[in-house]
RNA sequence: GGCCCCAUCGUCUAAUGGUUAGGACCUCGCCCUUUCACGGCGGUAAUAGGGGUUCGAAUCCCCUUGGGGUCACCA
């Protein structure tokens, strides 16, 4: 059988998009699934719109998701180089190879002749603008002659009229298009680089592709390429036209309708896991329930024939949620390494905290947050004695004989010995019995002057945690801050 | 507008001729818990419409409608 090799083909824009990402992922799990390779390719044919770093951008953003490429342009392989702007020559001359066949042409007309004719099969109502072949009844002595002269040129596909273009594509089944409907497409620009249409055809032929898994967009180009294909006599490789990932009004999703950058996410404090899990269930799913994955699995799981043919909205609630789930089964090692960057970049910077200290407020507070960040926004009282009190629940907790009852709870603290979590309760228990009171009327101001919120973790595991003489430092202040 | 693709709860989806149309997110209610979460239980909510084919259609076919993509010397 022979060997299974995708690509994922980027043009180097800047960022990487979380559409790309998807794509990426689907060709990456088909490969690894398959035992095959997976290649990334750069399609930087677009001198325009050359992007300063956006390279290092994407394959950071790659490497950061965990998708790791056997082939690319930082580091080789026997089929490079793997930036089409270095391929020139192939493509120049596999375009002569075509002129050769006459399955291409020498076109000269300018770009006023073009926008013209555009203008006039606009005012006739055609159904579509096409160029219409003017150059391709150039005489040979013609095409010298202004070869000789340098006339700006570029080379076009020679679309033969009345064709039923026919493929089958893994997702869409049999797709056919008319060959009446396909443009003859420039295949060389006047700038001597190729368009994307002949470079990935030419390239993915040399690099021995056997699946082109791209996004929905493609579909309507193909025609062109399997055309070229033909021309060439190459073996086409099969097709795997994914369904697009969509904003919130079911457009193809977009920079203006939110983030769209995995950088985005990743900086925003999205876990890889999380952001991969989701985007492989945006169109595709195993047949059960699962629906919480890790890359191994999905690897395990994946396969082509079960990947939806319908867009799918990109919805950040779910993603949420499955960062949560991801984040509350992580190690608490991984944790405390992802929070000790998290904490470096906080206003805590400084802190320097025993690492058994941020285990504890892991395990603390992992049931309750969603990001590595939180670990530290929703209880500052971890990293910072409080000095402000949440008003409702002051309102609601704080009563006239509060101080006193919690002087006496001061007390039974202070006669405690280096008191574990029990050693709390049990004082808290006796104190709130001596005072013949409830211990809800004991608890919540507890924790309000405690941590200066009436949310948090248990309560005797926040007095563990802060330990004896910072609780009663606390109580003190609250004390004489709140009166 | 031409061409192409698509169509199950608000969203992601399962059910590939026979199910009370299932799950998840969201949302709501209850339980657990003297906080907040987590967790558990339950509720609301979908086969776009119309024709066929069939004993039987979410599923196959046709039409309509709706949505999307694409029509560059961008990818």
């Amino acid at each position: 059988m022979k060997e299974i090799r995708v690509r994922f083909a980027p043009s180097p824009t800047g960022y990487l998009h979380v559409g790309g990402l998807r794509t990426a992922l689907y060709n990456y799990l088909y490969a690894k699934k398959n035992n095959g390779k997976f290649i990334l390719r750069i399609e930087d044919t677009d001198r325009n719109r050359y992007v300063e770093g956006a390279v290092e951008n994407l394959t950071a953003a790659l490497n950061w998701a965990g998708l790791d490429y056997n082939e690319g342009p930082d580091i080789g392989g026997n089929y490079g180089p793997y930036m089409q702007s270095q391929r020139l020559e192939i493509y120049k001359k596999h375009a002569d190879e075509l002129i050769a066949k006459g399955e291409a042409y020498y076109c000269f007309c300018s770009a006023e002749r073009l926008q013209k004719l555009r203008e006039e099969q606009e005012k006739q109502k055609l159904p579509q603008a096409k160029y219409d072949k003017h150059c391709l009844s150039l005489s040979k002595t013609e095409i010298e002659q202004n070869l000789k002269n340098n006339l700006p040129y570029v080379i076009r596909l020679n679309v033969k009229p009345n064709q039923k273009i026919i493929f089958d594509d893994i997702i869409r089944d049999r797709v056919e298009f008319d060959s009446n409907n396909v443009d003859d497409q420039v295949l060389i620009k006047s700038d001597g680089y190729p368009t994307y249409h002949l470079a990935n055809v030419v390239d993915d032929h040399l690099m021995e592709i056997s699946h082109v898994i791209r996004g929905e967009e493609w579909l309507s180009s193909t025609p062109k390429h399997v055309l070229l294909y033909d021309a060439f006599k190459w073996e086409r490789p099969k097709f795997a036209h994914l369904p697009l990932l969509l904003n919130p009004d079911k457009s193809k999703l977009s920079k203006r309708q939110g983030d769209v950058a995995v950088e985005d996410y990743r900086d925003k404090g999205y876990l890889k896991e999380a952001l991969i899990n989701f985007v492989a269930l945006l169109g595709w799913n195993a047949g059960d329930d699962k629906e919480f994955y890790y890359m191994n699995e999905l690897i395990e799981k994946f396969s082509l024939d079960r990947v939806n043919k319908a867009g799918a909205v990109f919805d950040i609630q779910k993603l949420n949620w499955l960062n949560a789930e991801h984040l509350r089964k992580m190690h608490d090692d991984d944790i405390l390494k992802l929070l000790k960057k998290e904490i470096l970049n906080s206003q805590f910077s400084t802190l320097n905290l025993p690492d058994n200290y941020l285990f504890q407020i892991i395990t603390a507070m992992k049931e309750r947050v969603a990001f590595v960040k939180e670990f530290i926004t929703t209880c500052q009282y971890f990293y910072t004695p409080t000095t402000e009190y949440e008003q409702k629940s002051v309102e609601k907790n704080w009563k006239p004989e509060t101080p006193e009852h919690l002087r006496k709870l001061i007390d039974e603290f202070k006669l405690l010995d280096n008191p574990s979590k029990e050693d709390f309760e049990h004082a808290f228990g006796k104190t709130a019995e001596q005072l013949g009171i409830g211990k809800g009327k004991l608890i919540h101001p507890l924790r309000l002057a405690v941590s200066g919120q009436s949310t948090g973790p248990g309560m005797f595991d926040l007095l563990f945690i802060l330990g004896k003489d910072e609780v009663i430092k606390r109580i003190e202040k609250a004390i004489e801050v709140l009166g």
